[in-house]
DNA sequence: CACCCCATTGATATCGTTGTCAAAGAACAT
DNA sequence: ATGTTCTTTGACAACGATATCAATGGGGTG
């Protein structure tokens, strides 16, 4: 009925060990044998049964992809990119949700992991930014690679995007746009990429000879609500800014919906920049400019990082940083 | 180091015949001899290695999610519920996204399904709504469990909303806020839900002795520059309705966003309502008034019907119809 | 008391791979 | 020609569970 790895022995007239070996890619097979063997599997269709493999190699094939972000369009994209890594390499994606404040986070993971005999995880912010959890890993010999908004410690596996730059450019276009009165959203403060948004902003501040005004400077969470709550109170104030940037696309949302509150036009009135170019960046209506990072292919890359280290191709496939776009859209005026 | 059967077997001073008989639920165990394993299998922390499992009882406990459906949140919810689901029985989940138009989509699933050796499917709308594709899949002997607006075919697992009277009530609660000219945007034609909602909308206006008009009324296609579109339509006729109801939330942001450009106020000039109670729903303002389904629970109820009858439970988790809940917003105003 | 039946239990084969280890032969050095 | 090393290959055990089938023993029947 089904093809076995006896049949393809039988068929090339090889030993079992030795399509095992084919299959493998393992070295010593000599060139002809290999191609006799990958004719067979070819003529017969032959596909290696996961269980088996999996319960005399000890291996799971499965990945597990680590998060506790309310982003549900990040999640897809992440999950798809990972999806389409795996499916290429005969792994399986299993996803874990978990609650980065837990107490008991490091052991729930570890018993996770141990329970199911994950080969690997993919984490992801804000989980990406816990360094004790990383190192909990590390030292229970816990493979992984991490979805990073910067480089960090580089000797982990891991992907990043350039989120310093991304932001210091965007701040520099809306200062091109003719703006000096610049309000900032932060991000939730346990990610990393707030930080990094928040310096790109600054940096570029002060580079273009400007100052900022800690008035108009809010700490928000990166949800609409904080963004809704942070533009309510910079739209109290006696002077509003002509442009606020905000950390992500929900949170400049959020200040669209308390400007529009307030009888406040945008872009007319007030310009607005988000960050992730997430689905609503497009369904609110001015639509929003923003920064889109490549979240699909870095996700991909994770996962391909991380088989690679299985199969023993770490060389062919290393961390990386990619870069993320700006899109300018209808939000940002020219003054 | 790892615990197997043996292990309990010989803490329980019994054969790993019966080991298995126990976590297995087989019948004919005698009820002291099943406390002593269980005893056993606590104390000691056994687990069951799924791939020996799978190996020998050619089963994968790999179900897959199937869909085409754009809707990240949609998709990100029906996740959530069939992992929640999966992880309690020992389940896994693979996501395999499908094009609903492609001619060799039944080929690539059975293909999927076998190579895959997947246990058995979820079907998503619009894939349920394809009576040949399920025939297709009965053919061949996979099972499967359909996620779907209405209860269809009885025979195979479902499980099911009330979309029609959803709809009903929405539009009557446009009616009872005093409103008499109504329009409707059409969803995609090839999801069921998008005639549900339709008729509930059709029925509502008939049964209150109103009358639709024609031209108030326009094809969509779920998407929100469908419904941008069939915004800009409508404000281009003479006389514009008092309210709108599209099919889905992004169609409804869709008309937001054109009214707006229209220089419509939203609710003042013009009604709104939405379907789903998607993350968009309240992410604008005003915040709209929408229907919200259970999806997550649904989805999980889906992966439970499926997982019950492979475990033989079948008689214990049936299908089921979930009824969706209306929500008032702020995008609904009383004439 | 002999008999049969049925509930309970276990010894062993088996699923489809990879790991271990040794054999065979080629290649090279002496 | 001989010994040594390296490449290539295969026979067989092993992974950890379930399936098969037979053995055991208690309870009911005539």
């Amino acid at each position: 009925m089904t093809v076995t790895i006896k049949d393809v022995s039988k068929d090339a007239a090889v030993s079992i060990k030795t399509v095992s070996r084919v299959i493998n890619n393992e070295a010593n097979v000599a060139e002809t044998t290999k191609e006799k063997v990958l004719e067979s599997v070819r003529k017969l269709g032959f596909k290696p049964n996961k269980s088996a493999q999996s319960l005399r190699s000890k291996k799971s094939y499965m990945l597990a992809l680590l998060y506790d972000n309310p982003n549900k369009s990040y999640l897809a994209d992440v999950q798809s990119g990972i999806f389409n890594a795996c499916k290429s390499t005969g792994y399986n994606l299993v996803i874990q949700e978990c609650d980065y404040k837990s107490s008991e986070l490091k052991k729930d993971i570890v018993k996770f992991v141990e329970d199911f005999r994950i080969d690997g995880l993919i984490v992801t912010p804000p989980l990406s930014d816990m360094e004790d959890f990383l190192l909990d890993l590390d030292s229970h010999e816990i493979e992984y690679s991490v979805i990073a908004p910067s480089t960090m410690n580089s000797e982990s596996l891991h992907v990043s995007s350039n989120d310093y730059e991304a932001a210091y450019s965007l701040t520099s276009e809306i200062i091109k746009h003719g703006h000096k009165d610049i309000g900032f959203i932060k991000g939730h403060p346990k990610h990393s990429a707030s930080h990094l948004r928040f310096n790109g902003f600054v940096d570029a501040i002060k580079n273009n000879g400007m100052e900022s005004n800690e008035q108009w400077i809010k700490q928000g969470n990166f949800s609409f609500k904080s963004g809704f709550d942070a533009g309510v109170e910079i739209f109290h104030s006696e002077k509003i800014p002509t442009a606020i940037f905000a950390s992500n696309d929900s949170m400049a949302a959020g200040i669209m919906k308390s400007a529009q509150m307030k009888g406040l036009q945008v872009p007319q009135d007030l310009s607005l920049a988000g960050f992730d170019d997430s689905p609503i960046a497009h369904q609110i209506w001015p639509a929003l400019t923003t920064v889109k990072q490549p979240v699909e292919k870095m996700a991909a890359h994770a996962a391909k990082i991380l088989i690679a280290k299985f199969d023993g191709l770490a060389e062919q496939t290393k961390s990386k940083e990619f870069k993320s776009e700006l899109i300018v859209r209808e939000s940002l005026k020219t003054l």
